[in-house]
DNA sequence: AGAAACGGATAGTAGAGCTATCCACTATCC
DNA sequence: GGATAGTGGATAGCTCTACTATCCGTTTCT
């Protein structure tokens, strides 16, 4: 396969090829001339999974190419590639926080996971950004969206051990790698669509209780 | 209050207060002369709710501006502000999507939502957003990271209940739309961010048993 | 042989999100 | 009441990201 077919195959742009083979994203093919190289079925496999973790997971392409990379070194231990794709999930923009609200929301968050039994890292970027989160929430001033925290909490924990179950039942290294990744960046994207869709479904139903029965428009019945 | 005052305050540069205010996602200040106006507490308020949706919810500039016009006209109905809101957050650019595995991903998540009675429009962009994710996981052919849809089926379905109730349960109009907004947008951070914590919770005591209560080492700490 | 495609390099583009400068004017402080 | 600093408003500029376009000498296909 040569580069015009890996394109048309995958549907990305010639030239953005060619830009992912700058970057460094997508491993050069195997040269067979000067100024002709040869690429498998192995670059198009990446090549639709950099269009996912930047269309889908919308990580940036310096980002896309840290959790690439993190995932390409085979002695990377797997905590490691776990911290990767978390810190490309989560190095998004740092909000002003010199506050000390934000402070005391980060105490909040640290406090309700201990009293969970959580095993956190005090430096771990996620904590700040749940407490970018909470302080937002806390500002706010709307004493009803509080207990949602803790609904957060108790929902998220069956879920992440879920998770985590998954990516370690598989059995080459290498798939539990791809597993973390795909994991943790695709899953946001698909349990915030889901979480969307419920939403609109709930409250569809609580304020349009006509409006009921028709959701796809080809007339399946709600069984439940 | 002047504008000077209200920079301060907030800790946004002023400079970008003039941009916001040109952009018409902060109102003008009451003039008090030709060229001096007096801004309220309100403003402030708005200016600290603009920046939450910008650094913690992540949304574009037009985005905001379209989540607070929503959230400003008092004749909007409930709905639409909720789809505003989701608009939003979902309005994220739109992957390659022409092939034939894409409408299958589709046909699955609208399948397992029906069995479980949810409403849900059929040109509802999270839908689409869902179809895209599921359609990458299912493109990784990770057969072990499948029965988390299903995972993620089951845990948002209450947790979606949840925060519809809450947000319903608040008494004045102004403050639901203000719920919405903050609780779609700001909870999806916290979630986020409350996932990635549990996870490495999980993983960190599955992986390091030994590593008890004192952390440091692991997962995601090149952060910050 | 000749058109088309190739790889590689360099340059250019569009949009987002600020940031800087200028202006005539106003408020403030001594 | 005059210097000085700040104000609102407009316009221009800047940096970064993610591409996109063009050129060039080579190679491959027919």
């Amino acid at each position: 396969m040569r580069i015009s077919e890996l394109s048309a195959t995958s549907g990305v742009p010639l030239p953005t090829v060619k830009y992912y083979l700058r970057e460094g994203l997508l491993p050069a093919g195997e040269r067979t001339a000067r100024n002709q190289a040869e690429y498998g079925p192995e670059h198009l496999a990446r090549l639709r999974l950099i269009r996912a973790l930047i269309e889908v997971g919308r990580l940036s392409v310096a980002d896309t190419r840290a959790v690439l990379a993190a995932s390409d070194d085979p002695r990377m231990p797997l905590n490691e590639v776990l911290g990767a794709a978390h810190d490309a999930v989560t190095r998004r923009a740092a909000p002003t926080r010199p506050e000390p609200a934000w402070h005391e929301a980060r105490a909040v968050v640290l406090d309700m996971a201990r009293q969970r039994g959580w095993h956190i890292e005090p430096d771990c970027p996620a904590l700040d950004q749940a407490a970018d989160a909470v302080a937002a929430v806390l500002a706010a001033d709307i004493p009803e969206l509080y207990p949602l925290i803790d609904v957060y909490f108790d929902v998220v924990e069956p879920m992440a051990r879920r998770e985590v179950e998954a990516v370690l039942a598989m059995e080459s290294p290498d798939q539990v790698v791809r597993g973390v990744v795909m994991g943790t960046i695709l899953g946001e994207s698909l349990f915030n669509a889901l979480r969307l869709l419920a939403q609109q479904s709930v409250s569809t139903r609580l304020l349009d209780p006509g409006k009921g029965a028709d959701g796809g428009g080809s007339g399946a019945e709600t069984g439940a």
